[in-house]
DNA sequence: GGCAGATTCTTCGTATGCAAAGCAAATTGA
DNA sequence: TCAATTTGCTTTGCATACGAAGAATCTGCC
């Protein structure tokens, strides 16, 4: 372990380290926006709405990580545009339910990565156990700060080389219904 | 290496634990301004401000990695609560000299940290190996993503409080392989 | 001096992002 | 059955965040 003031140094240098994440993150929403017309969260959100095929909005907040509040303003634009449309559930009418319109589903067809093409090429080109370690770490982290939140979801655990890593273990395929958070 | 199909799951689970942990942050900073009145970005500010004794609004921004528009809203807010003065520069009356005032040193004092005492709970219950892995490991990532906006620095050591103010790319170079594993 | 260009900060517009309050529909309980 | 609660979404208010454009100032060149 640490000493208590490199504890300080290295909490310091978590924040700066994640401050910078951000906005990079942030920086490259903007420039999605420019080049598709869609800003991150926009893209992240209408990317779920089309793997699923018909999502209520809270499911879909939960699955993007974003608030229901959030949620509501993205769907509005997204919705202004054309690109997704609310219907009402039928036997639930409070829900709303959401799908991608083929408008969408074009837009969504010639849209990016969420991550810069810089980052990708560099992560390419590292070994594979490098690329799983920066992922687990990335998790760990966000796990180690999203406790509180009260996440009881398993994440990636970095297998020894026999495992066949066809499917990485986190989320699981599309099933509409089993949404890995359910803490009610 | 892996291969396309994976490398898309990869993408998309690093998009997620960004993203999780960008949730986490702000969530945090949150809860920051409930309990000691000063959200993460205001904090940080303040800290940065207290730490050099008189800088300038850009190399604030700079410091704590925000564009200057939104160090502006920042100041505005943490000069209006009496918690910073600005001034105007003696040789550039261009520049706006920020400093902590005494009552913001008081409330600095008194602050907690922007991590999650939860989080540096279990951060300190891990070796010093693995904090320095999840940290060179972030610190790598925030590097790949921020590559494009020049940057290219990773300051891996906080800088002294200087208060000569550097000039562009200003961050102690450092090279990007061993970056986390430098002491002096 | 004087003006063109650069630099510094602020303002404006837009998009996240959250909690809390508000509203409507569904469920529960007496 | 019908009031109380719960649930799902929207609205409101605030604080980031950014780029672009504007205002004030400095610098260099003449």
């Amino acid at each position: 372990m640490l000493g208590p003031s490199d504890d300080l140094q290295l909490d310091d240098l978590i924040v700066a380290a994640i401050r910078r994440l951000m906005r990079a993150v942030d920086l490259h929403s903007r420039r999605l926006a420019e080049e598709c017309g869609l800003t991150g969260p926009q893209l992240a959100t209408l990317r779920e709405v089309d793997r699923r095929r018909s999502v209520s909005a809270s499911t879909l907040a939960r699955s993007v990580h974003l608030s229901g509040a959030t949620m509501t303003g993205i769907l509005n634009r997204l919705e202004k545009r054309g690109l997704v449309a609310r219907t009402r559930g039928e036997q639930d009418r409070r829900t709303i339910l959401v799908s991608a319109t083929d408008l969408g589903q074009a837009v969504l067809a010639r849209a990016p990565s969420l991550l810069q093409d810089e980052f990708r090429e560099r992560l390419e080109r590292l070994e594979a156990w490098e690329q799983l370690m920066m992922l687990a770490n990335l998790q760990r982290i966000a796990s180690m700060m999203d406790a509180e939140a009260l996440d009881a979801a398993p994440h990636l655990i970095v297998e020894p080389p026999d495992a066949t890593n066809e499917r990485l273990p986190s989320e699981p395929p599309v099933s509409p219904g089993d949404d890995a958070f359910r803490h009610n």
